[in-house]
DNA sequence: ATGAAAGCGCTAACAC
DNA sequence: GTGTTAGCGCTTTCAT
């Protein structure tokens, strides 16, 4: 059986191709009498349109792209999950880019997103600016991230949640705190929020600072290792900042293993983390207003409005403070 | 500036677009002059090829739709993550679907799918099977779900995973060992594997079932209550297999909550989890080996082997054993 | 070795 | 109200 087709349609009800087309799309003066045989028609030949056709035709496909590093993270996850849900409930389609934070990467799906005509993309992922997005003439919202100085940018107030999460830590009596880093190299060069809420807050407080830096971009492992030398070389941290919820998990397991508790506060709250680990305290981000923002932003841009070129929405945190 | 299109490069260098064509595709006898003419025209002009023409004139889009309830849970989120890459490595594009276990959500998107000409689709939502699947020719993949007596499933050892929980909680002189099932109510009438692998071994070792079924669609709060009120119900249950990490991680909390400490074996065993919880046994299912597997089979199938229809690839289960 | 022309499935001027 | 026709950007016979 292949596939039916609009001029099935309308030799089976007895019309033109162009009536079948309106009564589709409810456009022009149609007798009822028609639209009637002509839905009959679609219903008897179990019709639907081609999406691809409508698109080359239309030169809007509904597709939108989304670049993040990966789905794995929960925190990602959900942001992923909700732009989705969000996307499909105004029509568009999602076609989902994981770049595992590689430059390469990024670019290679970008062209692809770029010749399957996408009408937007959403940026999460961390790689350096790249100018195809700028050449590009399309709507696009960066996640937390700096694209370029146009593209509109949605994130969590980075500072103010390390702000609070430091305070936190002091308010526990914490008399060293470290922080455990694990963003790209080049993010933090170029002034990492919450590396600065850190240490600005351990500053005020006359605290000295610690910091370990875990390589985003090596293995788990690696990683492990990272952390538990650094617990070994400064045995008495009792106060531990992670800027990610999975980098706080690691953190309190290893400290288990040496049978240590450091107080710990992560960094996104995902609900995923907030069910696995009842005893971990952390920073939440609002991922569905994030995702929502975006998703809005992206939208208005495609419908015409450049109210958004070059803004930044920086929404704000919660702590969320677990007990064991 | 206007999208460059294949006519522009054409007449850049003086060429048909027939020329450009067979340089793009590599088809056909050309001169190397013309060749290099039309190779400095694309450079020059910036051109890439428009694919939903290409698509709408070959009729294979390189689109496949993946349907899976959500991506938040690090499980799913890890098996969507591998089956992007996969298929991105082979020149697939990946249409996400998120269907909230929601059966009118997976029918939608499934007819947008299709209106898309997708050339394939990777099914992991749990709902009750639609004809759609059937009618609509094209190559599918389920994954841990019966789909329709061809499509090809795969899936991890659910039974022989659920015994190896049970005699786990056995060896460890567990005396009233609970199943906590997050299931949807059909799949477990159906016969839910893990729940059988439970009540096999429990008998065969001569010991009283407890199961408490933890409804799948209500909200997490829902779930926490309930799990809450049957664990005071049942106060002196020592071992738990939880049919899910997540629910496994809102046991050990509740549990923890109230000063109890039953030792407790998941169901996943994603990275994700294993890193965040570093304190809870878990059955792992091979997350990577099912997405490279679930992709094979469908471009198997895309490119027209019809080998795999009907057939079911169980793989095995690991039980990781973590301590306090 | 290269070009002209038709067509993938649909929509929108423009006629009638 | 409805049909005719051209065209979205590309590929591919079929000529030459």
């Amino acid at each position: 059986m292949g596939k039916v087709k609009l001029e099935n349609v309308a030799k089976f009800a007895g019309v033109s191709p162009t009536t079948v087309s309106r009564v589709l799309n409810n456009r022009g003066y149609i007798s009822d009498a028609t639209r009637k045989k002509v839905n009959d028609a679609i219903e008897e030949l179990g019709y639907f349109p081609n999406e691809v056709a409508r698109s080359l035709y239309g030169s809007k496909t509904n597709l939108i792209g989304i670049l993040f590093p990966n789905v794995s993270n929960p925190f990602y996850g959900e942001m992923v999950t909700e732009i989705e849900k969000n996307l499909s409930q105004k029509g568009y389609k999602t076609l989902l880019c994981n770049t595992s934070d590689n430059e390469e990467k990024e670019t290679e799906h970008l062209k692809m997103l770029l010749s399957n005509q996408v009408d937007g993309i959403v940026v999460g992922s961390r790689n350096q600016p790249s100018d195809i997005y700028e050449k590009a003439n399309l709507a696009v919202v960066a996640i937390d991230r700096f694209v370029s100085a146009k593209v509109p940018i949605v994130r969590s107030d980075n500072y103010g949640g390390a702000c609070l999460a430091t305070r936190y830590l002091l308010t526990k009596k914490c008399k060293k705190i470290a922080i455990f880093i694990g963003s790209p190299e080049e993010e933090i060069k170029k002034g990492d929020l919450r590396l600065k809420g850190y240490l600005d807050t351990l500053t005020e407080n006359n605290h000295g600072e610690h910091i370990c830096r875990v390589s985003f971009d090596e293995n788990e492992n690696y990683q492990k290792a990272k952390i538990s030398e650094y617990m070994d070389a400064n045995p008495d941290i009792d106060g531990v900042f992670a800027t990610g919820d999975i980098l706080a998990g690691m953190i309190k397991s290893i400290a288990r293993q040496k049978n240590k508790n450091p107080e710990i506060v992560g960094y996104d709250g995902s609900d995923t983390f907030l069910s696995l680990c009842g005893d971990i305290s952390t920073v939440r981000q609002p991922v569905k207003k994030m995702a929502r923002l975006s998703v809005d932003i992206l939208l208005d841009s495609l419908a015409g409005n450049y109210e958004h070129e070059g803004q930044e929405y920086i929404l704000p945190v919660t702590l969320i403070e677990r007990s064991v």
